[in-house]
DNA sequence: CCCTTGCGCAAGGAGTTGGTTGCAGACGCC
DNA sequence: GGCGTCTGCAACCAACTCCTTGCGCAAGGG
């Protein structure tokens, strides 16, 4: 099963709306980190947090390679640029938006004139 | 009830891990909109889309002001902008490391020469 | 070969989400 | 004042989320 390729966005959106991912994320950002050093600093059982990588795997936010009886986890920094990618987006949308009423006043000044 | 200062970054992240709430904050990065408006373009009841506002509201995407009966949405770009920041805080973890390792690896072909 | 370690799957239960319908308040028009 | 429109709240229900416990399986060390 492939790690969706899709713009599902909104999955990713969805595993990141969850305090306990966002903290995972933020720890792999620093580097890789097998399941168990990712549970660690949590109060939550082993098996709670490697369904939560589970989510952010299956979100295609993170990967994982075999190693030994370890399974590492990587940050996919990708799929982060994707989701910053529709943000901007959203927020040129605004902008461009501002500056059509910026147009619209500095065309009324000129009329004013 | 303001509408939450904290960097309660994950209850945004989750507003938007729903596409209907997604494709909301698109159309209203192209202007405001009245709640009919937004809830036209759905197969959705008006009282559900009613809701997913109040969520928008809710974690500080959308704020509303009072127009007659009408409610019109505007999108609050600076509260996406903190969820860009938050993603770009990570993406420059994660490079970072790349250039920590980068360095590294330089250490090591200086040793060896 | 056994035992421990690291990890994931399955089942079950409390809580939350997202939908609906029904009702009520505020405004505009006649 | 009376009526239709725009909107939000409450109640209810199906579906999902997140946690736990229990089990299974593969890899390494004695």
């Amino acid at each position: 099963m492939p790690p969706v390729l899709d713009d599902d966005l909104d999955t990713v959106f969805a595993a990141l709306g969850d305090r306990t991912r966002m903290a995972i994320i933020s720890r792999l950002a620093r580097g890789e980190a097998t399941v168990g050093e990712l549970a660690e600093p949590f109060d939550l059982t082993h098996q709670a947090v490697s369904r939560h990588v589970g989510i952010l795997r299956r979100c295609g936010l993170v990967s994982q390679r075999v190693d030994g009886q370890r399974r590492p986890c990587r940050l996919d920094v990708e799929r982060l640029g994707e989701l910053a990618g529709w943000i901007g987006e959203q927020q040129r949308a605004w902008e461009s938006r501002l500056d059509r009423l910026e147009d619209h006043l500095a065309a009324v000044r000129k009329d004013r004139a």
